[in-house]
DNA sequence: CAACTTAAAGAGAATCTTTAACTTTTTTTT
DNA sequence: AAAAAAAAGTTAAAGATTCTCTTTAAGTTG
């Protein structure tokens, strides 16, 4: 499976990704699930909540209702194409896979979100996992502070 | 500011910790406050959810409102006595500050969480944090994988 | 390809968690 | 003890997500 340059899931891969899961579950590629995935990639920025998504999907003129946005978002973090994470904004966020190794730093101020990698924090994560019987799949990390700017008011 | 052996938050210091947040708010130490701090404390497990924990106090026969209860361990993890968790099992978790360094590995089958400690994890995010910045305040680290139980069926 | 079977989409209600608004009670201050 | 301020209780509301039910679309079979 190839990776775009920056290391990000490159559509096609995400397609195979997906179908895979999808007939793996006994399910269709249907074109509203199509429509989604798309979708995901037009999306700019490194991740997303469900109401930014949907609120893109009608500028785009996909017609898909909010109960299959839902369901077809989970299925994709099922698949291995996104990520869920959790900022504490209330509200899932969802983001390719890609640079695998990432972590969030969140401005307990202002609530800017910026991403980094840690090849350390990976490998770390994942020997933790072995180490307690667990298979791994995946990590997430938020190193929670105050940014710069909030810091100098 | 001592630590208990087991590398946790006195009670004695989690009083200080919140009477001074309290003090700095201009806010009061009610008895509705000192019996959640308590409860807190008489909690078993090393995290719960508000849901776990308004069960576990009416079992103890504090009468402390739904609302009161939300407002109070806010305030707690404004104070530094408690943190909060997200396990993406859709609502918070909370946990008291001790062992400073832990990380939460989930099992994505059951549900499971159990937590481990990783001071590489820890000095990392820090490191990551100043890179950037941020002054940082915490950090958590979710780990998903497949637990051994799980693995097995 | 028409009839059948099954799956998925759409719509909206329901649920769950959390927050807000308002009222009553408790504290603090005078 | 009365007046003022804050917090607790109660209930409603909001926001996110899931569920249920009906309709529509997709595969399948004869």
């Amino acid at each position: 499976m190839s990776k775009s340059l920056n290391g990000q899931l490159s559509f096609e891969d995400a397609t195979d990704l997906y179908s895979k899961f999808l007939k793996k579950e006994k399910m269709f590629f249907t074109k509203e699930r199509i429509s989604i995935l798309k979708a995901v990639y037009e999306m700019d920025g490194e991740h997303f909540s469900v109401d930014e998504f949907l609120f893109d999907i009608m500028k785009r003129d996909y017609k898909v209702s909010r109960a299959t946005v839902y369901r077809c978002l989970s299925q994709l973090a099922k698949s291995g194409v996104l990520v869920e994470a959790d900022f504490g904004h209330g509200h899932t966020h969802y983001e390719l896979v890609g640079h695998e190794n990432h972590e969030h730093i969140i401005c307990k101020e202002c609530g800017k979100v910026i991403e980094v990698d840690s090849d350390t924090i990976l490998n770390a994560a994942k020997k933790m996992a072995v180490q307690n019987g667990f298979t791994f799949i995946s990590h997430q990390c938020q190193i929670h502070g105050v940014c710069k700017e909030c810091n100098q008011v």
